[in-house]
DNA sequence: CTTGACCCTGTAGTATACTACAGGGTGTAT
DNA sequence: ATACACCCTGTAGTATACTACAGGGTCAAG
């Protein structure tokens, strides 16, 4: 006991494992030690890591965006400053995420509390709930010139 | 004026031409009429509604359920309780996504102020702190013999 | 009346994130 | 000692969400 096989991580966390694997290889779980044989040995931390991987996923980043919050502190040869620069644009960028779904948390609320009264009538409110919050960021969108 | 070409939605909201192709063809933004040539004429809304799209994927939202947040209220032959129903359980999903993005939120602030005081040190501290708040729904999980 | 920016349809290619074999070795229970 | 469940590598296929042509028509300016 102490380390944990492929499919035991697999089963632990509801995932295949061929995309535990999957995960290894693309650097966002550490490459275990193995037996004599060549069988992984995950050590048990890895399941909360995975489980970590698919929740992060679910509020939209990507692999790659999940890594470098995993690796915020994990790699030695950078400085202090660097992990606190690539922290705060994280912190922004997670306090941005909260904010949209705070606008359609209310627009839902809103949505159902209509519902309980008289029934759907006029416009979506979800769109229109969030249109306020978004004219700014849009502002600065266009006049970045993209595209 | 009073309609918008496929060009100046594209240009509106930061995405090209073809995207916007790609979201009608998708059910995402509705069909517009045309001109006797075939140019699509969108109402001047359609801007937004592909705005709400852009933030709603960032969040985490596949296309399919972001069709679904959308169209809450516009089958009229959907009754309220059905509307009633689906926005609940969006409003949970989102409720989730929130509690999640906070648990980070937290996690790295907690590094952005262990940074400045002494420097990197011990395990990812976001990984830890998120960990007590997915027991639950860890076990639930599990016993619920997933794959 | 032609040039250039824009529009059309349709199909094919790309990136991300898995998911599923093929072909073979390991470990333990009967 | 032989099933059977599990592990290995490696490659190929799938779903989602774009993105990029090809081949052609439209329209306003000069």
């Amino acid at each position: 006991m102490g380390s944990l096989t492929i499919g035991e991580v697999a089963k632990q966390t509801g995932i295949g494992v061929e995309t535990v694997r999957f995960y290894e290889k693309s650097g966002l779980i550490d490459e275990p030690p193995r037996t004599e044989a060549g069988y992984r040995q995950y050590p048990e931390n890895t399941a909360s890591r995975v489980r970590f991987i698919r929740h992060a996923k679910e509020l939209g980043f990507t692999l790659t965006e999940i890594k470098e919050l995993l690796n915020l502190r994990l790699d030695p040869t950078t400085t202090c400053e660097d992990v606190r620069q690539v922290a705060e644009e994280k912190l922004r960028n997670v306090r941005a995420k909260i904010q949209s779904l705070q606008a359609i948390e209310m627009a839902l609320g809103e949505l159902i509390g209509a519902c309980a009264v008289g029934g759907p009538d006029g416009e979506c409110p979800i769109l229109e709930a969030l249109e306020p919050d978004w004219h700014i960021s849009e502002k600065q969108r266009n006049s970045r010139g993209e595209r």
